[in-house]
DNA sequence: TATTATTAGTAACGATTGTTACCAGTTACC
DNA sequence: GGTAACTGGTAACAATCGTTACTAATAATA
């Protein structure tokens, strides 16, 4: 007997009951170790490569792609919180990647769009993104991906609708 | 005109050009959104009803499913890492969910197991967090299912094949 | 035109996290 | 045996993060 108990009532053995739940299968679990890898793998591009943040990294990315927006369209169209954005893009500022101006119609609000520095940026790390993410989608057949591209779009759906009612 | 620049050199239209990158059609992006919103539907869950933290759930899941292992073990099964896991198991022997008794045979190691307790909770929580996985994959077919299984893991391994080589 | 509600953005705080370095125990090698 | 290299686990610090609450500006209602 290799172990001894400092505290009573300890369970014996596996349950591996009806039911029960295995890590290792469990989509959610999957999901998020998935998400982990292919994240870290873009990760590593626009972090140690490129100095961003993954906030500041989705920033660029939508700035880019759809020029000026405030920083309440970013929050919506990036998936971050407006916080996670005010802070994304102070440090941009500082790093003259993005120029803010005033919208003379609403003065709360500034207009944010990428300078030339932050343009160069985005079209340094965007090919190389894509890269990475065609090789790692290379895995797949072409129906695999056809078929994986569709039941992305609809499981966040599903899950959304879940995260509503508690 | 509602902007005036603040700034020198700010780019102008959106580029759209040649291999530009589409945040919503981004692979990476939308993945980590997917697993942030499935993740999250099970959060409420162990996190709101049950006050567990992402690491705690994971650290009971493992135990509940393997029965007795070190807190390495528990790591390397949850992709947690060990700082992590260690965290994790501290409040959950201060809510007496786990037991750990020392290794007389390697006396760094403490053989952690969960106690009836931290069973219970296991076994309550396991069938809810199965549930809403199932309504989840209730809005595939079971064609997609099949092959979404068998496509998440391999783009896991391809994902991990990308991480090592930087 | 007051008065209330809403929105954009941020400051400031406490909590959570990642990192580095460390200790104690064990294994490998001379 | 002695010494060096590793391993399991954690302490302690800095950095990051989420939350709450706030300011300034606008919109809505009376």
């Amino acid at each position: 007997m290799p172990t001894q108990d400092d505290a009573p009532e300890t369970a014996e053995a596996p349950p591996e009951a009806l039911g029960a739940l295995s890590l290792e299968r469990f989509m959610p679990y999957r999901l998020a170790v998935l998400a982990h890898e292919v994240s870290g793998a873009v990760a590593q591009l626009y972090g140690e490569r490129f100095n961003l943040s993954r906030a500041e990294w989705r920033v660029l990315a939508a700035l880019g792609e759809r020029g000026a927006m405030t920083a309440r369209e970013i929050s919506d169209y990036s998936t971050l919180d407006k916080m996670q954005v005010s802070r994304a893009v102070n440090r941009m500022l500082a790093e003259k990647l993005v120029a803010g101006g005033l919208d003379a119609a609403d003065r709360r609000r500034k207009i944010l769009r990428l300078t030339k520095k932050g343009e160069t940026l985005f079209g340094r790390i965007s090919p190389l993104a894509l890269a990475r993410e065609s090789f790692i989608l290379s895995a797949l057949t072409p129906e695999e991906l056809r078929t994986f591209d569709k039941v992305v779009d609809k499981l966040i759906q599903k899950a959304r609708e879940l995260q509503q009612w508690g």
